[in-house]
DNA sequence: AATTATTGATTCATTTATGAGTCATTATGC
DNA sequence: GCATAATGACTCATAAATGAATCAATAATT
């Protein structure tokens, strides 16, 4: 019988986080850095970065982005101040944002 | 005694996932979308999709990424075909890299 | 206002990712 | 060419993330 099945993951996202790694490993090597400094740097194991630079969907999102941010490779808007006010942007947006609806429990009566 | 303290992350690296966060429920919002539906959708549990939301690092950035795609939050250029393209090109690069370097063994010869 | 859905925040058992170690292979320096 | 360092690919024990369940609080529908 075959595993339960892991966890599916759409095209894109694969695609996004092998892209992500790829950038780092590429970042890594214009640095002319080892990937054993740059574990010790980020505080993971040498193991775990080759896993990261490789695409593994299952590393946490906070180590991946730390590595990335080590070596240069800067998501969004890359700068940190920008950032942070796009990110209060955000959460003033969602305060203002229509709240969820619930299933209509009835058709909507149009027959009038 | 305090925990033998689990792992740092960088300012930039925590803005950065927390404004991920903000931007799936921002859009999740904007669908009118339910935490709960989304989540079934994503092969998760509420609470897993809570911790996204809220920008935990310790969340795998497969599922993280996973669950951007589907509600539209893309990364990069958000286009597949550009993303594929950009991707191999990234490979290629990293072909023509120039190679590591080791730690130089002795000063460099300069005094002549 | 009463009812029902949604959310946020817990706890706990279990699956899973991670660190450490080893080995073979490849690249680099001398 | 020889010696040494870096990498890739495993295994396994352990630490950590995840799912499931529950509860209180808030929001939405009628």
């Amino acid at each position: 019988m075959p595993k339960p099945s892991a966890r599916a993951y759409s095209r894109y996202s694969r695609d996004a986080i092998e892209l992500l790694g790829g950038l780092i490993r590429a970042a890594r090597k214009e640095r002319r850095q080892t990937a054993q400094d740059l574990a010790d740097r980020a505080g993971i194991s040498r193991g775990l970065l080759q896993r990261i630079e490789k695409g593994d969907p299952k590393c946490g999102i906070g180590t991946v982005f730390e590595v990335a941010a080590i070596v240069g490779v800067e998501l969004f808007e890359a700068d940190e101040k920008l950032l942070s006010r796009h990110l209060s942007q955000t959460k003033d947006k969602l305060a203002l944002l229509p709240r969820t609806v619930r299933k209509k429990s009835h058709a909507v009566r149009d027959d009038f």
